[in-house]
DNA sequence: AAGTGGTCTAGACCACAAC
DNA sequence: TTGTGGTCTAGACCACTTG
């Protein structure tokens, strides 16, 4: 069964999926012009109001590009995108996105105590059980990102056992067993050598690099509720995020 | 004169700057509820749409959120966000996001002919002028940041003296002085270590951490044309980027 | 003047949560 | 059942670009 994280349906997405299709099928030569927001509407008998939802998403993830009073643009660089920081995919696509082949392996998984940094941030009390679970995931065979995830035990009502851990990744093995869906994570960005790296990971020592990028995260369900506590390392001579960022207009 | 980014004057954006000085405001309290969408449009006398479309800026952003069927409410979290990834403002501002004393020194200014890499990246030919200009901005009067210009002369008439950079930044020089205004840029995210950043800067050295987070970027304007090539140096122990995902809902 | 994207409205209906 | 956010429509008008 191979599960895959999809976008909610709506008439928007659905456009945008139709439109992201159509782009990355074409060749895309520099700056081709899409059809006029009117006539997509007709198009796909939607209201413009629709087009515009998707043509939005897509301008803020780089694939198009919009000229008041122009038109509406491939962006040249958009086929240049490999890896993009925003929602968040799983591990072993952002390294198939990157150029390489990907595959991980478990380096520990156990039951702790939580203590006070845990704790604070899972909104739990202290020495509330809690799951431990490092994976360490390789691009062509090399050490390229670590992740570490916590997540107390009460959402389970029993134990993940390794076939799923090795089948699924932790947002669905939360999913299934505590129907829990992980709406958005607040992440804080790091930068540390490795001796910092070696405090969190024995995965360290593998790094084929001097410094890694480190995301401290903590996840939130559809209720608010902080589920999972992770903190993950890149070597970014693998993984290379890139963002294309909007500026809003300025003014004195 | 004070010059500062400010958003395009809109409805929504009117809105969306209402409210963040309402939710600034108040103590927040975890989890404060928002009033309802219809009130609040009844309140601002304007449509729905429009009050919708300042939640959706505020969701993204990370200040509120929204549970279907609940209401909306006001991130807990919200307050404690300091720097965001997002927009990429101004240097001194972020630092003093941060909760640091924000200043900075240029370090070079100067005219040069485009190699191999600038011409690529900023697509003028091979030899083409352009001015590199370089500042390393302190945080309590420790290096924090160290960014890295290069902008084709061609934009300008003239030199730009340097009352106008210690006044004000490359983009409303460029604005000022080119009519040209940055729309978006694109950035690759890397890190490394002080023997790495010595080859892109000579404050490599005054750095006082060990490993420094890099963003490669281009600045396009607002015909598509890249600009400004930037090259920017983090301290992750001073400058300390936030990020809120939101994510879409998974499907099997 | 014609074409195109940018903003806004009023109203409708659906989906989820709580009582 | 009521209240809330989520999606969608049809139409209007504005702002920028081009001829």
């Amino acid at each position: 069964m191979e599960i895959l994280p999809m976008e909610k349906v709506n008439l928007s997405n659905s456009v945008k999926a139709y439109l992201i299709k159509y782009i990355r099928g074409m060749d895309a030569k520099l700056g081709t012009k899409l059809p006029p927001e009117n006539e997509m509407a007709k198009n796909f008998s939607v209201s413009r109001v629709t087009i515009r939802r998707a043509l939005d998403d897509l301008e803020k993830e780089g694939l198009i590009l919009r000229i008041h009073g122009k038109g509406t643009f491939v962006n040249p660089d958009a086929l240049q995108i490999k890896t993009s920081l925003l929602p968040g995919g799983e591990f072993r696509q952002l390294i198939r996105d990157s150029g390489y082949e990907a595959k991980f392996e478990i380096q520990r998984f156990e039951k702790l105590l939580s203590d006070g940094e845990v704790s604070r941030k899972l909104e739990i009390p202290l020495g509330t059980p809690y799951y431990l679970l490092e994976k360490l995931y390789f691009a062509d065979q090399h050490p390229a990102i670590v992740s570490i995830d916590r997540v107390p035990c009460e959402y389970f009502n029993q134990d993940p056992d390794s076939a799923e851990l090795n089948e699924l990744s932790i947002f669905h093995i939360l999913k299934h067993k505590a129907g829990c869906i992980i709406k958005r994570d607040k992440i804080e960005i790091e930068t540390m050598d490795l001796a910092k790296m070696k405090h969190y990971s024995s995965c360290s020592e593998k790094m084929e690099c001097s410094s890694v990028l480190c995301f401290h995260g903590i996840n939130y369900d559809q209720n608010n509720r902080p589920v999972i506590l992770d903190t993950e390392f890149y070597n970014t001579d693998y993984i290379r995020f890139n963002m294309i960022r909007v500026k809003d207009v300025y003014k004195d």
